[in-house]
DNA sequence: TGCATTTCTTAACTTAAGTGAACGATTATT
DNA sequence: AATAATCGTTCACTTAAGTTAAGAAATGCA
């Protein structure tokens, strides 16, 4: 398992024996069950995530109703924005599925990153990547219609529509439940 | 007009007179004129953009229609997709008026970068922020309705309402110039 | 296992966005 | 200054999403 958070390092600088010791040193991994709260809406925390197996979502409950906005999965990295701005969480974060996550906080990223400068230069390239893809997953959510954003879904992320209740997967798509369940139907109908 | 980009990026370090002189002797500034276009769809590009005055925006060209999904204006920093990858340009950027920019391109951070290591830190922080921040931008596009949506862009980024052309405010809204229109009659009309 | 809760789907109705077209108003172009 | 092109709005009509409600299926819990 530890040996995909080294693949992922690897993607971005090369380690010495010495740095990927003392990552491991650090203790990351946790297993969490299934439905666990990591992240409550009004709670501060330090702690960025990586999925190594499971899923994770990101939440928020708007007039009483859940509003599901990410799933993070296999070999996404995601750090909250209440760890960036030091304030408390707008949203939710919960387990999708029982995952085994790598969970740092920053104290110990800025320790590991002072003794290995190499560390930032990894964050900053994960970081400008993550925004580049992201600005391109928002530009496609503009342009396309719920359909489209359902089909385009299909083919990006199929396993998302498998292991997700519809219920999440909607709001994700940025419609109601029953609308998307109504769309399923129709692009069944055209197929057949 | 320099001052500017000294006070944003002492938003993130310090700088020494060294290292502006540094960055200062890059000659980064640029004047562009309203109308001109900085990038196209599939070009090649290494050139990153800090706007010091006006605004330029990002759009598709989908089945001959222009998608405007993203506006810069001043103090925004913006490295476009295909710096990142090294891949062609999805997209176009041109500029909505005339504009002041400071273009650096990728061999020249890395050039500073290597000499000011900080730069990578700055960078990284920055980064992280702004995904962080697109992160909830892209989650209140999500959760709310197109009449939502332009009364909060209403709120946040009022200069926009003025200083951009309908048409593409409604693409960038996620919506067709005509219904921007409507929903802007029924709001007046609410407040009557 | 049985009961309760949650989840998913379907349906009828309402509301709002998409579409195509027309119209002045503004802006560019020659 | 005249002409063309673009832009913003309005309208009538179509299509799809929101809403409310109901029932079936799946899930969780006692």
């Amino acid at each position: 398992m530890q040996n995909l958070l080294f693949d992922f390092i690897s993607k971005y600088i090369s380690l010495t024996g010495d740095e990927w010791n003392a990552i491991v040193s650090l203790d990351l991994f946790r297993s969490v069950k299934k439905g666990a709260v990591l992240l409550k809406e009004g709670q501060k925390s330090q702690d960025s995530y990586f999925v190594l197996k499971g899923c994770i979502r990101v939440y928020y409950i708007i007039d009483g109703e859940e509003k599901t906005t990410a799933f993070y999965t296999e070999m996404d990295a995601f750090t909250p924005h209440c760890v960036i701005n030091k304030a408390t969480s707008e949203y939710f974060i919960s387990c999708v599925e029982d995952s085994i996550l790598a969970v740092s906080n920053s104290d110990m990223e800025v320790e590991i990153n002072s003794k290995f400068p190499k560390f930032d230069i990894m964050c900053r390239m994960l970081s400008e990547e993550l925004l580049a893809k992201q600005r391109i997953d928002f530009d496609e959510f503009k342009t396309s219609s719920p359909e489209q954003r359902y089909i385009n879904l299909m083919q990006k992320r199929p396993d998302l529509i498998q292991r997700v209740p519809q219920h999440q997967l909607a709001s994700f798509l940025g419609i109601k439940p029953q609308s998307l369940s109504r769309l399923r139907a129709r692009i069944l109908e055209k197929r057949s």
